[in-house]
RNA sequence: GCCGGAGUGGCGGAACUGGUAGACGCGCUUGAUUCAAAAUCAAGUUCGCUCCGCGCGAGUAAGGGUUCGAGUCCCUUCUCCGGCACCA
């Protein structure tokens, strides 16, 4: 008798199982039941955000692959955590209510609860009972909670670490009352500060760098961005930079991702260095250099134009010039001054200061190539040393000392490019001369040249040793120091936005901070009909940002405690909070007295975090360096037990798909795209192809829920992970799921035997071709071959490649008559994590009657994956002329002769004299004769 | 510009530490089955030459090197992808 195999039966069938019977439930600490001698596996995707558009098939790839490490390690005897959530707060959300025209609350569940549909329609192992969304209220109370921890914190540089505001407070205990306050008001983790930032009165809210379009517009709605300083909650993190720097050897992350997050932090190191202003007694100028071997090449000095000794140092004859360009470098983005980094601009203020090493006076100039925001905000500028002071130097004619002997080479590269003719001595020393002829200033290492005073030389000396040389003497007179400096900022963390935490603060109406009290948290978003933000004149920069809350009914914004009034922070944090912290609650995620439960953090974070944390790269800084920082905040303060959140990072690629764009260069629907003799037509008319990452942007996305139909879900598990290694992009090609549905096709039928026309209407009570007899040698060690290749690439994240390895198993077994018992079953238990629905569908045909969840995963038998005879290959000087098959504990004398005697490679041997014989144990053996 | 990563059949991709290049799948070709088709099964499928003996030669972006032996290691060049971008 045959069965057909049909998935939709068995698929609603298992899914109904595992939801009734709670198979993936997790018992943790505290738990009846749980058995803590298993060792822990805690694996994690990265939690969506809830579009409205709904899943794709590029979204779930890495979902499927950490179902598949998930189901591995139930099968391994680990207790494993696998939790699923929504990150549902951010503008997303809310620019769809109010497109929609309802409220984001109500939008964000409906997108939520199609999510959750259609990943469980993927039969997903997670413990659905630990979901969580950051925008439930029982969710972020801990994040305010979290935030008023950062507040209520200082970074003692001493512990290198985060510890409570009060002990800061009792360290100052000798100082007034003023001074105490403005110390400790300048310590805190989470401050308000004036910064700069993208403001867009149009959307009346702050935008993300990222939301602004490279011409300074916004990326909703095009409007006019400005970079105007406002009042924002900050938080500090450069003062983890160091650690979050350091920590990265902890981790085991993809290289490129480390190499990101070190980048971004950007450490340097170098020397400040105090340059006094002439005829200014007592006044100096601070600058910061990583080439402090250069300064006898400093011929001019630049600071930014927000640089607040601008005013001071600027000469009357220059003050209307100087006002311009600061006014002019004001009202440019940040995205015009890079625009054109091509050319400089910049005016002299009028002023000089004095080179400290020589005394020499040098003009101060200002010049928005100089940030404000790194360093000092000033710098020396050695034109010799450095391309852009170089190009600033040549355009505006300011000298160019050369303090860097450069090599032959670059001479005369540099030569080369402007047309100088000459050997190289006559090179060497027109460049000594007029530097400004050729096209670079030289900013390599090299022996230091026109370099000293009275009491200090470089000349001669290699830049790492001057860079010592010169750093001691400035230190010794006191003139500066040695310095490391970081890229990294602080963090801008609120928006003038409904849909975000709001922040659990409160202010005096003499402007003084009040922190919400813990045991009132959370401080829930108050409802709002008109939740816009508001908008203002879209060209006037200088219109007050309106956060939307500060709309809010009176009795949300205004609160009384202990007799005085306060109004409410109206900003919201962030879209990045909730998501810093939830791999902590998915450990406890109902409890209402804690963020963690401490037992609980301690058994699931173990070691080591997170085991398994995967997504994509595009959080390879922000959500990940963000995350480690709150973690490091919490690890200082005793509520977590690892200093890092993540062990090991891993990225899925991307699913890439043809997209298709028509003579005006418009993507077109790509599903209504006919293909003709190599070329493709949408309505009629000729497109052009490209590949690109799956989404709405190209029109290029594949809807799961037609291929769950035709296919089934196990089919398209089996598919995403064989298309190929998952940390790559691979274009999708929906014509290959064929093969993997195939290749389950002829599972089943190794089971049920073959299918013919006129049994379908008839399925009795279906035998299985399953025979108690052992299998023979030849299949035996098939097996075992197969559950080391297989077991090898679990563990190696392989799915690809232990598919295939089942594939050849089942090939060999289709050509049978019947199946082993123990062969089918062990190639069902490793069929499970991938193909869920069938492996327990036909595990329950083997007669079990417990979910296969929680099998033991086969094992093998290393005596049994080699024959008594093994195939050694024979090379002639490395190229492979033939086979000899010999018993496996054959010596390599015995090999060498098998090989002589065979008539092919004697053939080649003839008349040769064998000068070597390489052999390579169990694989080949290479004869060099000549 | 700087810093990473990658280039293997018609296609997706195998080849862990240098050791038979192209596993497995798609597609394609031929055959079996069928009235026919689908499905299934079997055989074949890197390219060229071929006295058709799978015999010879070439071949992993291009060129060079190390080695008995290189897709794998080293140097040069090209192409593509990603990140950063006046960070002093």
């Amino acid at each position: 008798m045959t069965r057909p195999y049909d998935y939709q039966a068995i698929e609603s069938k298992w899914q109904r199982y595992w939801r009734e019977h709670d198979t993936f439930r997790t018992l943790g600490p505290g738990d009846e039941g749980f058995d803590a001698s298993k060792p822990k596996f805690y694996v994690l995707d990265m939690f969506p955000y809830p579009s409205g558009a709904g899943l794709h098939v590029g979204h779930p790839l890495g979902y499927i692959a950490t179902d598949i490490v998930a189901r591995y390690k139930r099968m391994t005897g680990h207790n494993v955590l696998h939790p699923m959530g929504f990150d549902a707060f951010g503008l997303p959300a809310e620019q769809y209510a109010v497109e929609h025209g309802v409220h984001p609350r109500i939008t964000t569940e409906k997108n939520i609860d199609n999510m959750r549909r259609q990943l469980k329609g993927f039969g997903l192992s997670y413990d659905w009972r630990r979901e969580l969304a950051t925008i439930d209220p029982r969710y972020y109370r801990w994040t305010q909670w979290i935030f008023l921890s950062l507040y209520h914190s200082w970074f003692d540089p001493e512990a290198n670490a985060a510890r409570p505001i009060a002990e800061l407070e009792h360290k100052l205990a000798e100082r007034s009352a003023e001074e105490r306050r403005a110390i400790v008001e300048d310590a805190r983790l989470a401050y308000l500060a004036d910064v700069p930032v993208n403001w867009c009165p149009a959307l009346g809210t702050v935008l993300a760098n990222e939301e602004v379009t490279a011409d300074g517009r916004s990326e909703r709605g095009n409007h006019p961005v400005f970079k105007r300083p406002l009042k924002q909650w900050m938080l500090r993190i450069t003062a983890y930079a160091e650690r979050l720097l350091a920590d990265l050897e902890l981790v085991d992350w993809p290289e490129k991702v480390k190499l990101m997050q070190r980048n971004w932090i950007g450490r340097s190191e170098g020397a400040m260095v105090d340059f006094g202003v002439d005829g200014v007694e007592g006044e100096t100028i601070r600058v910061y250099t990583t080439r402090p071997d250069t300064l006898f090449g400093a011929t001019f000095m630049v600071l930014a134009p927000e640089h607040p000794l601008v005013a001071r140092v600027t000469s009357d004859a220059q003050a209307e010039a100087v006002g311009a360009y600061q006014r002019e470098a004001a009202a440019r983005s940040d995205v015009d001054r890079q625009a054109e980094v091509k050319t400089k601009s910049g005016v002299p203020t009028g002023s000089f200061a004095i080179n400290p090493v020589n005394g020499a006076k040098i003009p101060i100039w200002i010049a928005d190539y100089v940030l404000m925001g790194y360093g000092t905000g000033a710098i020396m500028a050695v034109p010799s040393g450095d391309q852009r002071d170089f190009e600033f130097a040549k355009q505006f004619g300011l000298p160019i000392i050369p303090v860097v002997d450069p090599t032959d080479d670059w001479l005369r590269e540099q030569a080369a490019d402007v047309g100088l003719e000459g050997d190289d001595a006559a090179i060497r020393a027109a460049y000594y001369e007029a530097p400004e002829r050729f096209n670079n200033g030289f900013v390599g290492d090299g022996k230091g040249i026109n370099s000293k005073n009275d009491e200090v030389s470089l000349d001669g000396l290699a830049t790492p040793e001057a860079k010592r040389v010169i750093t001691e003497w400035l230190n010794n007179k006191g003139l500066g120091q040695f310095q490391v400096q970081y890229k990294l900022r602080d963090w801008l963390f609120s928006r003038q936005r409904y849909w975000g935490e709001p922040f659990p603060m409160l202010h005096a109406t003499d402007g003084s901070l009040r922190a919400v009290d813990p045991t009132e948290l959370p401080v829930t978003l108050p409802p709002m009909e008109d939740f816009k933000p508001t908008a203002g004149d879209p060209n006037d920069p200088a219109a007050d940002p309106a956060p939307s809350l500060s709309r809010a009914p009176a009795e949300w914004r205004e609160v009384e405690r202990d007799g005085e009034r306060y109004v409410r922070e109206l900003n919201t944090m962030p879209q990045w909070a909730g998501s810093c912290w939830y791999y902590l609650r998915f450990i406890d995620p109902d409890n209402d007295e804690a963020l963690v439960d401490r037992e609980k953090e301690r058994y699931w974070m173990g070691e080591h975090g997170v085991d398994l944390y995967v997504g994509g790269v595009e959080h390879a800084v922000l959500h990940l360096l963000y995350a480690r920082f709150w973690h490091k905040v919490l690890f200082d303060l005793g509520h977590v037990s690892t200093p890092e959140p993540f062990g090991k990072l891993f990225n899925q690629g991307y699913i890439l798909a043809a997209a298709f764009r028509d003579e005006r260069n418009v993507c077109v629907p790509a599903e209504e795209v006919e293909e003709r003799d190599g070329k493709y037509f949408y309505q009629g008319k000729e497109v052009a192809r490209e590949y690109g990452k799956m989404g709405k942007s190209l029109k290029n996305a594949v809807n799961p829920d037609e291929l769950f139909e035709s296919f089934g879900c196990d089919t398209l598990r089996l598919y995403e992970m064989y298309m190929g290694p998952i940390e790559t992009s691979k274009p999708w090609n929906t014509r290959d799921i064929v093969g993997v549905n195939r290749f389950l096709q002829r599972v089943w039928r190794n089971f049920y035997g073959e299918l013919s026309s006129d049994e379908a209407e008839a399925p009795a009570t279906p035998t299985l071709r399953v025979s108690d007899e052992a299998a023979d040698e030849a299949l035996e060690r098939l097996l075992h071959q197969t559950v080391k290749r297989v077991t090898d690439d679990m563990e190696r994240m392989r799915f690809n490649t232990a598919l295939a390895a089942m594939i050849e198993l089942n090939n060999e077994l289709v050509k049978r008559e019947t199946m082993p018992r123990a062969v089918a079953e062990t190639l069902v238990r490793m069929l499970g994590p991938f193909a869920p629905h069938v492996a327990e569908e036909l595990w329950q045909a083997l007669g079990h009657e417990a979910s296969l969840a929680y099998e033991a995963w086969p094992s093998y038998d290393e005596s049994k994956l080699a024959s008594d005879t093994m195939e050694i290959v024979v090379q002639i000087k490395g190229k492979t002329r033939g086979k000899v098959t010999v018993a496996a504990d054959a010596s390599e004398d015995a090999i060498k002769d098998a090989a002589l005697s065979d008539e092919k490679i004697s053939k080649h041997v003839e008349g040769k004299t064998i000068r070597k014989v390489i052999y390579v144990k169990g694989r080949l053996i290479n004869i060099v004769a000549t």
